[in-house]
DNA sequence: AAAAATACCCCTAAATTGGGGTATATTTTA
DNA sequence: TAAAATATACCCCAATTTAGGGGTATTTTT
């Protein structure tokens, strides 16, 4: 286990003590040799804090998942963080606890071990939005832009000027200019930022 | 509970009877008249096989989550068939559990009647390897914002202005052009189109 | 013949980007 | 511990870009 925070530490190792199947085989206040210490001890399933002061807890996963695929890690957080769900979980996490819902951690290691995947209540729910975020779901409501505008939404997404776009659609950038009041229009922004927003989620480019 | 199979029926049935928190209100052997005994017996978590003759468990789901926000679904399902766990979370499901791991099933109706999600074990090792899939995870590379980085970029995604921001922040315009200066340099952008762009498709807001 | 669509032109206030600074506090290093 | 480096918040500047408001002329549709 990798975890900065002392009390949280001496109170899962009391929890994790009391079970019968599971051992803790070394606690560590940060991660800044992780690698090291996980090579050393070997462990079935790495806890990991996402919150230490150095080398932080995704960090740290990411250089372990890319030297050894046999460790499982399950990280552990409180719920500022819940943004970094998905990095943790892209760069090779097998589960995700919240601090605060131990009392599901012992199975969770459990399952984590045996090849399964993990999530705290609240944490699985996040999963679920994002699932049912627009952007996953492909409802792309219809917007009427033509072969043009959505070349031209295409040339925004990529970071390009209207005078970049000008040059490489062969128009002046007057043109250009009439194009994106209606691309404006029609998607009811007013901002290239917001413009490249709607592009996105909007699943037109 | 909406399930055909009379052996799984009856045996969630006992489980739940002895557990001394949770109250079986009702059970169907299918979901053709889903809606109207919903309606009828307002339980809190509806549990729903997927496979039943006649209207299957994800038509019902649709159905209950379009008439209804309040109802809590844990979807029931006996093998592991991704592209279901996937229609079944993105129309509305809270939880999605196997039935051979009925040990959490429990935990996984209170996790859900608390407004949380539930995933079985290899459930949720499933999810976990669908968002490790390179479509997910190719832009996902892990960036590290500080928090008012991550609050600048969600503003910026809504489409709000440097002036805006600042004023929101209660900072000056001058900060927030170092803070753009500094989130434009790590993600690699040099305008606010772009910086949409990546916030968006790296999951960062 | 009237209306709409297209491509061009001009203009400009406001916003953006990126460069130069300073002062203070905190952290690291020697 | 003292010095050096870093981080933070602020200031100024100005070329460029943007957003949106005027236009006109030609073609296509109605």
């Amino acid at each position: 286990m990798f975890e900065d925070d002392k009390n949280f530490r001496e109170s899962i190792k009391l929890l994790l003590d009391g079970s019968n199947d599971i051992f803790m085989a070394a606690v560590f206040p940060n991660a800044n040799d992780a690698w090291k210490q996980v090579r050393e001890h070997q462990p079935d399933v790495i806890l990991m804090d996402i919150n230490m002061p150095g080398t932080d807890g995704i960090e740290a996963l990411n250089l372990i998942t890319t030297k050894s695929a046999s460790q499982k890690i399950m990280m552990l957080t409180s719920f500022e963080d819940e943004h970094r769900i998905f990095s943790a979980l892209c760069a090779g996490a097998s589960g995700y606890a919240l601090k605060g819902d131990i009392d599901n951690l012992e199975q969770g290691i459990r399952d984590v071990h045996n090849g399964g995947g993990h999530f705290s209540g609240m944490i699985a729910l996040r999963v679920i939005k994002m699932l049912q975020h627009p952007m996953m779901t492909k409802q792309n409501s219809y917007v009427p832009l033509k072969a043009k505008e959505l070349i031209l939404l295409e040339k925004m997404v990529e970071g390009k000027s209207r005078k970049m776009i000008a040059a490489e659609m062969n128009i002046t950038t007057d043109t250009i200019n009439d194009y994106y009041k209606v691309v404006y229009l029609k998607l009811h922004v007013n901002s290239a930022q917001e413009a490249v927003r709607e592009a996105i989620l909007r699943r037109l480019v």
